[in-house]
DNA sequence: TACAAATTTGTAAACGTTACATATTAGGAA
DNA sequence: TTCCTAATATGTAACGTTTACAAATTTGTA
């Protein structure tokens, strides 16, 4: 398995302990993490953590494209690695997010009225099937 | 043509002048606007508008869905007036929001992982054609 | 070891948004 | 019409997320 170092090295990001730290937490969880949500985690470890280093690693982290940034919540804008492809449920009763790991061939086009489409991000909402069974109980 | 009166009645909402004029705004441009640009546009004319008033114009009309939330941006919440379904592109060089107005079959079913789909929310990002012959020449 | 460049830090401030108390308006009853 | 009540609008202050910036620290290299 590929390093977290390897990781940051083959973006062209040098391994300062703090990036190490953060794209670790960000590669184990995986989740939909805001920048004070990844720094309350770290800063017991390093007491000396600064949420400025935090925004500007996540910034530089996703210029390189190691991480994607969400906008899937108003308000706030949240980070998650990079893996395989899949799209977003948010519900709006309980405001969980739930990844939901279906392709959808239909958006495997690169080209769309003249624009290169790097990327999609696909969010949908309503009532999750956690709250659909609370409402009938 | 259905009045802005009449649209505002049908969905419950008393048809006070801000009311029209945020609506009407709205209703005419129908593009992705902030509060803070809708209340620029309107001071002018109405030099005792608030913005909390604009704010909880918005939300009224949210949730009683006349208008869309759109979180394409980062950092802040654009509406639009619901009309023909499209999705969004968003240039990563520019800035700039376009609509698409292709509909996805693939995303019509209503019902997934067992959460009750409500909305779909499809951003794509890129560079627009625009950008892209620029870097051209 | 010394030095320059890169990185991190902390403070302050910007920004979008909301809470809340007050003021104003609108509609119905007397 | 006038009065009264409920709905609506307003302005200030505050909140939370994010950024700007200058100083401090660390790193890599000569």
């Amino acid at each position: 398995m590929k390093s977290i170092i390897e990781i940051l090295k083959e973006h062209d990001i040098a391994p300062s302990m703090q990036r190490v730290k953060i794209l670790e937490y960000l590669h184990n969880f995986k989740t939909h993490l805001t920048a004070d949500m990844i720094y309350q985690a770290l800063v017991d470890e390093m007491p000396t953590l600064s949420k400025t280093t935090v925004y500007n690693t996540l910034k530089t982290f996703t210029e390189k494209g190691i991480l994607v940034a969400l906008s899937i919540f108003e308000n706030e804008v949240r980070y998650e690695y990079n893996t395989d492809p899949h799209i977003h449920f948010k519900c709006f009763k309980c405001g969980k997010i739930y990844d939901i790991s279906k392709t959808f061939e239909c958006l495997k086009n690169e080209e769309i009225e003249g624009h290169k489409v790097l990327e999609h991000h696909i969010n949908l909402k309503g009532i999750c099937k956690s709250c659909l069974e609370n409402a009938k109980g």
